[in-house]
Formats: structure tokens, sequence, C-alpha cells
DNA sequence: TTCGTAGTTTGACAATCGTCGTAGTACGAC
DNA sequence: GTCGTACTACGACGATTGTCAAACTACGAA
């Protein structure tokens, strides 16, 4: 957390790499583990934004938000708050102006996976 | 190396998974490595059967190895001898049966960041 | 058979990762 | 204000990962 500009302390203010700068191994290593995908899995095919607390994940608190965290700085998901819940949403958009085709291909494989 | 069958020493008896156990978090943590991801690449663009010494990649040569077996256990290749010579090729087609889109998206990828 | 080439195996190492519990912070409701 | 909820931060821990050098194996050629 390099630049936290205005008085609020850090983490209320979740910093996104721009979509230029997303990078192609950060994105793969974010998607390849499972809770991770499962989120991104979730996002997807559930609403479109949620909160972390509507998941239910197999971990506890402090590991879902390193797990969302990893999400967000590799630029798969963009997230803020809602009162005191951290919305997340996918940045579709972003990422299929980035890696054409590759989010879809993975969110479709996750898809079979598990259904 | 569970079972090694015939009588040969472990290692020239590469063994590959099946199409259909192929997994998605074992294919894109293999392919979040930026040495794996070049390998990938030059196997995609370049010659579609090469040997390991023809990569030129920065790292010695058991880091290469490492590296060209998680790719085969991933199911990302396929190798086999050729003399002394380890030939490895992408498995197009498994990968495509299996993650229809995948492949293409991350070469797509890899390719944009390198040209 | 001897030599060189190509790759593997082993063991080591530092770095990263996924996990947790505890403590802390921000917000809404009362 | 106080309380509860939702999340974050901070260590800490064991497991995995990427890296290497050294020793070894398999094959082809001389």
């Amino acid at each position: 957390m390099p630049e936290s500009v205005s008085g609020t302390v850090s983490g209320r203010r979740p910093t996104h790499p721009e979509t230029s700068r997303i990078r192609l191994e950060t994105v793969l290593s974010a998607l390849a583990d499972p809770v991770r995908l499962s989120i991104v899995g979730a996002l997807a095919d559930g609403h479109d934004d949620m909160a972390c607390v509507a998941f239910d994940l197999p971990v506890s608190k402090s590991t879902s938000t390193h797990h969302f965290r990893v999400l967000r700085e590799a630029g798969v998901i963009r997230q803020y708050y809602e009162g005191t819940a951290r919305m997340s949403c996918l940045r579709v958009a972003d990422l299929e102006e980035r890696f054409p085709g590759l989010l879809t291909a993975v969110l479709d494989a996750e898809r079979a996976r598990r259904g």
C-alpha cells in the first residue's frame, strides 16, 4: 500500500490496477486457486455484485480478505464499500479488452467443473 | 512416480494425465509462471515439437527439467524421447476438448505481451 | 569402450503462499 | 454515545515453489 492519499485509513480505499497494467501471469495465478476460482464463478453466475459475506467460503474471515485482495490486485474484480459491506464485481469488460476470451474460457471451464 | 511398470528407470517413461483428468487449477497454475509461459509460447509459435535445449531459457538445466515436468503433469505438453533429446509438444487438441478456448486465449495474450 | 551430450534426481535454500487467530477499524442501528 | 456487524491488519505457522549445484543415467558417436 504505497500512496494512501487523503485522510482515510488504508483498506478503505482499495487500489485497483489500470486495465492496461493487468498482467497475464498475475491473473492466471490469481485464478489458479480453488477458493478464488469459486469466488469468480459465484460472481459470474450469481448476482453481479456481491458482498464478501454472501460467498460462504470454507475459510476464515481473514483468509477471505486475503483472497479478495489477491483478485482485486490482479485486476480480476473491482471492490467498493456499501456501508460496512465490501461489494465485489468481476471486471468483465476490462479483462475482455486486455485478454480477449480468457475470462470466458475460464468461466466455462469452471462452470463445467462444478455442474 | 508411483507405478513404473517395466524395467526402465523412471524418468524415461514420462507420465501424462489423461485428457479427462486435466484439472483447471493445475493448468492455470502451470501457466502462471513466466518461464513456463515462454515455453508454451515458443511451442505454439515456433516449431510444433522442440527439444528442451532449443528453448534457451534463463534458468539452469535442473530448473528447466522442473518446469517441463510441471507443464507435462498439468497436461499442457506431451513429452517423449528422440535419442537423448526430450521433445515437447503442446496438447492443443486435448486442451481444446477439455477447456475450449482457454489455450487460445492464453496464447493470444502471451503473444501480445511479447510482440 | 570411451567420450560427450542431454536430461534427471537429489538435496538444499530462500521466498512466497494459504491458512489461522487475535486485535483493530469503520459503519449502521439503537 | 454504545453495540453489533463486516471487514482489515498483523504476526505466525507449515506447505509449496522456484532456484541452484552436484552427482547420476541414458543414448549416440568416435
